[in-house]
RNA sequence: GGCCCCGUAGCGCAGUUGGUUAGCGCGCCGCCCUGUCACGGCGGAGGCCGCGGGUUCGAGUCCCGUCGGGGUCGCCA
């Protein structure tokens, strides 16, 4: 090694011993005759003193220095108590500058960032390299690979083999867009990067490893959104010879070592609750539990209802505590804010202190509805309450996201609190007009698609294909602060079962064959039950660093529209690379159009 | 794909109802400084105001288009 000690760990007890440092120049305080740099490596940072000035004078930000010293004792009055290293400091006898630096792009250290001012993720990102010597971003890439080796520490202890799977695949059921590769040595056919592992971790339990996990990359081809990148990572497991509870109680076991990393204790067992408890409650299949406002039902209230509006499938409220008293300028600005959302708008009801209702639907509300409905939905005087009316799902989404947005703006939400709840009892199927209603890739062209994917167990065997629409499934999704970090399912190891789910979903046995044969055919080799879950890796990550974006746990992220603005990927290619990879070849017979 | 916001010095930002020489902080460069730790002092350099067009006597500022970034809904588990 370079370096005979590691510069953040010198202490009082190292004092009269020569030590040999290397590391980077974080800031110089130069006084003429006498030079302090405070030298940064992983391990933290030293003050250096350099009493020769034609050395000290050239050094500036960064440079990477190798030097030699004695660690001396600080003179009383000249320690530093901000720094775990601030009771000595080493005086320099020999120094090498094993590399200089550039004028920066922008600060590096921590004080001149705070002096001028946030980076901007653009810049960041061109020269990441230079972020994450920044403490803020460098710690969260090591917190990442901490997250890895606690889980896999936890699933070490459990007997899990850990494979990777290809990532020049074939296309897996997950419904989004695939990235595709050029094959050359077939020229018009193509890879798909995975979406998941899903298929091959179906495949290794008919291979009889019984417990797979791995730390797997994932490929969709998605549009952008502040949480997604068109790679990342989950940790994906699967297991044989289980049941739910199992396949939960493993999870949690995971998520208990992960939170202990920042001193956070997640009592187990976790609470559960159904996917139609949660609809109902939260208008949302990941109810954020760090506040209250549930929903309320109304359509049972309003049953007799004149206002036209309220007579719906299904009325609902959230209650927007002290919301009476917002200018009638906000009160328009909810109703864009849904209008955004793709709704008419956002009745509303406002409580008045005299426990009067006013505002422009209470006028066509029943002198016995007025009556009734502010203890109805628990508002109280000053309280505002919102309505949905309307087919269920989209008002409960509605009135859901409304939730979430009363909690951002009253500040109902506990910031330091960890809410964790899996959400089980996922519906099987859902009407295919709900999932396809942008010309989505979603497999099957009957009336109904599967809701997690096409292997997931139904609960009851007997039942699902009588009733599709009320089936439950064997699925869950662990929830952690209103974001899913989790789903999983037991699978359908049945042949029979396989072939009636298909069915519902219309998918004829020749297209199951073409899209997925090959596990089919596995399964006829007593495939043993199975089940599993995936973890999203990165928001895990992003949760325990407490930042908001994934980005800042990705080593190297791209930006908007999947540029990468440090490799300035994806990049066109030379006509010779064109022919070359065969994407313009033509194959023999095109497949049939999805949809 | 829809909607909203932002592009001004290396970085972070200001720039009035359109007005004459575009500012501030940090950083950078030079000189000085022997106990600082967000060191300090003096001096200096650095701008296609994202790009293209338009309105105007005059545009960083107003209009149209375009590119880039961010957010959000659609989409995506």
């Amino acid at each position: 090694m370079i370096r005979t000690h590691d510069a953040g760990a010198l202490r009082a007890e190292h004092v009269g011993q020569t030590v040999t440092l290397a590391g980077w120049v974080a800031r110089r305080r130069d006084h003429g005759g006498v030079a302090f740099i405070d030298l940064r490596e992983a391990s933290g940072v030293v003050q250096i003193v350099i009493r020769d000035e034609a050395v000290a004078h050239s050094l500036r930000s960064e440079f990477c220095l190798k030097v030699t010293g004695e660690v001396v004792t600080r003179k009383e009055g000249n320690q530093n108590p901000n720094l775990a290293t601030g009771e000595i400091e080493v005086v320099v006898s020999d120094l090498e500058v094993l590399s200089a630096a550039a004028p920066l792009p922008f600060p590096i250290d921590d004080a001149g960032t705070s002096k001028g001012g946030d980076v901007g993720e653009e810049a960041r990102l061109r020269h990441r390299y230079l972020d994450l010597r920044r403490s803020g971003p460098n710690n969260a890439i090591r917190l990442r690979s901490k997250v890895n080796k606690a889980a896999r520490d936890v699933l070490d202890r459990h007997d899990f083999v850990e494979i990777e799977t290809p990532t020049l695949t074939r296309s897996t059921p997950e419904g989004a867009r695939d990235f595709l590769v050029p094959a050359r040595l077939q020229p018009g056919s193509w890879y798909a990067l995975p979406q998941s592992p899903q298929l091959f971790k179906q495949l290794l339990m008919v291979a009889g490893m019984e417990r797979y996990f791995q730390i797997a990359r994932c490929y969709r081809d998605e549009d952008f959104r502040a949480d997604r990148q068109p790679e990342f990572t989950q940790l994906d497991i699967e297991m044989s010879f289980v049941e739910q509870d199992d396949v939960l109680t493993l999870a949690e076991e995971i998520l208990v070592a992960l939170w202990k990393l920042i001193g956070h204790e997640v009592p187990t067992p976790l609470p559960r609750m159904t996917y139609a408890e949660a609809m109902a409650r939260f208008g949302s299949d990941k109810p954020d539990l760090r506040m209250g406002q549930e929903l309320t039902e109304c359509t049972e209230f309003f049953s007799e209802t004149t206002f036209r509006v309220f007579q719906a499938d299904y009325v609902g409220a959230v209650v927007m505590p002290g919301g009476a008293s917002q200018p009638r300028k906000k009160l328009d600005a909810w109703q864009e804010w849904a209008k955004q959302r793709g709704a008419k708008g956002l009745a509303y009801v406002l409580v008045q202190d005299d426990g009067e209702l006013t505002g422009p639907v209470a006028k066509n509300l029943s002198d016995a509805e007025k009556a009734g409905i502010a203890e109805h939905v628990g508002a109280q005087p000053g309280d505002c309450i919102f309505f949905a009316a309307g087919p269920v799902k989209s008002s409960r989404a509605l009135l859901g996201a409304a939730r979430l947005e009363i909690g951002r703006r009253c500040e109902l939400i506990d910031e330091s609190a960890w809410a964790f709840l899996w959400v089980v009892d996922a519906p099987l199927f859902e009407p295919t007009s709900d999932a396809t209603a942008a010309g989505d890739v979603a497999v099957g062209a009957g009336a109904w698609t599967a809701v997690h994917h096409a292997f997931t167990s139904p609960k009851d065997l007997d039942t699902f294909t009588d009733d599709p629409g009320n089936a439950l499934a064997w699925a869950y999704d662990i929830v952690c602060n209103g974001n899913e970090i989790g789903g999983g399912s037991i699978r359908i190891h049945r042949e029979d079962i396989q072939k009636r789910v298909f069915e519902i979903m219309g998918i004829t046995p020749e297209e199951a064959d073409e899209k997925f044969g090959f596990l089919l055919e596995a399964f006829k080799f007593g495939a043993p039950p199975h089940g599993g879950i995936a973890f999203g890796w990165d928001r895990i990550v992003a949760l325990l660093a407490g930042t908001e974006s994934i980005r800042d746990v990705i080593a190297f992220p791209k930006s908007g529209g999947g540029f990468d603005p440090l490799t300035e990927a994806p990049a066109p290619i030379t006509p010779e690379q064109r022919k070359e990879a065969g994407v313009d070849a033509r194959p023999e017979k095109d497949l049939p159009k999805d949809e």
